[in-house]
DNA sequence: CGTATTCCCTGCACGC
DNA sequence: TGCGTGCAGGGAATAC
């Protein structure tokens, strides 16, 4: 599942195959992911040249001369350059033709990714409202301990709104609270400017390890060059409910935060 | 505004 | 073996 490392593996992967290349063609073979996709990206996106490949938070945006293809894997969503010829899987949803010949295809078994557009000079309105990149200055312990005072919410879910934080996904909001000692339940006003500067430090430390290592592998991500990544195996308290913690050998607890299932250690997490 | 809930979708791990 | 069931999850939309 696409978290932050995994899209930015892919946006590295896919720069030095598609950037500065002419997109020849789009197929789209549904008209809808999640939304519909619009008719600029079949109209208006063939014949122009992709100048680059960003991302802000987990979007990418293939960036073309007058707009910007504005992409999403959702959870279950993969981007790959292959030969012009390679034979289609199933969920192989939209292919942009490039100049070369090869094809940068998109699939998406679950749909819950989305191909938008977004207009040069304009932001699109999903981008609006984000919150800093977990990597950036913008997002540390201060802005963490300011944004959380009055609110009760669970620190876990508090970290996981993409208003507070980009990026930080299920698996790496688990993470990042264990190593920063901190129990997910614990409301998000309650904790102090300190625990939010370890907090923040473990979330970047935990995304730039993540990312340097190729992403999580876990269900069907695959980054654009087909190689898995090896974060999983690194993995300390996800998808480990009821085993021991690797720091002191009590059983991890599970239960639901948030809708989201979650896992932490009782005793090292306060 | 903050918080809680629902929904989208398919693949997979289960249990019978 | 083959079925049904439940769960997973990002995040927008909706309802308080």
């Amino acid at each position: 599942m696409p978290e932050l490392p995994e899209v930015e593996t892919t946006r590295a992967g896919l720069a030095p195959h598609v950037e500065g290349r002419r997109v020849d063609a789009v197929t789209l073979r549904r008209p809808d992911l999640r939304w519909p996709i619009p008719p600029q990206i079949t109209r208006e996106l063939p014949g122009q040249r992709i100048h680059a490949v960003r991302r802000r938070a987990k979007y990418l945006l293939l960036e073309a001369t007058t707009g910007a293809a504005l992409l999403h894997l959702g959870m279950s969503g993969s981007l790959r350059v292959l030969p012009g010829d390679t034979p289609l899987r199933a969920h192989d949803h939209v292919d942009l033709r490039l100049e070369d010949g090869r094809v940068l295809r998109f699939n998406d078994p679950r749909r819950f990714g989305c191909l938008l557009w977004q207009p040069a000079g304009d932001v699109h309105p999903l981008l609006r409202a984000l919150g800093p990149e977990p990597l950036s200055d913008a997002f540390n312990g201060d802005a963490l301990f300011a944004l959380s005072r009055g609110r009760k919410a669970p620190v876990k879910t508090f970290l996981m709104d993409q208003a507070v934080v980009v990026g930080v996904g299920n698996i790496y909001a688990a993470e990042a609270l264990f190593s920063a000692g901190i129990a997910p339940l614990r409301a998000a006003g309650s904790i102090s400017r300190e625990r939010y500067r370890r907090l923040a430090g473990a979330v970047k430390a935990i995304l730039s390890h993540a990312i340097r290592r190729g992403g999580t592998t876990l269900r069907d991500f695959i980054s654009p060059d087909g190689a898995p990544g090896y974060f999983e195996q690194e993995l300390l308290v996800y998808g480990r409910g009821g085993e021991p913690c690797r720091r002191c050998g009590r059983p991890l607890r599970q239960a639901s935060i948030g809708q989201r299932a979650s896992v932490w250690c009782p005793r090292c997490q306060r």
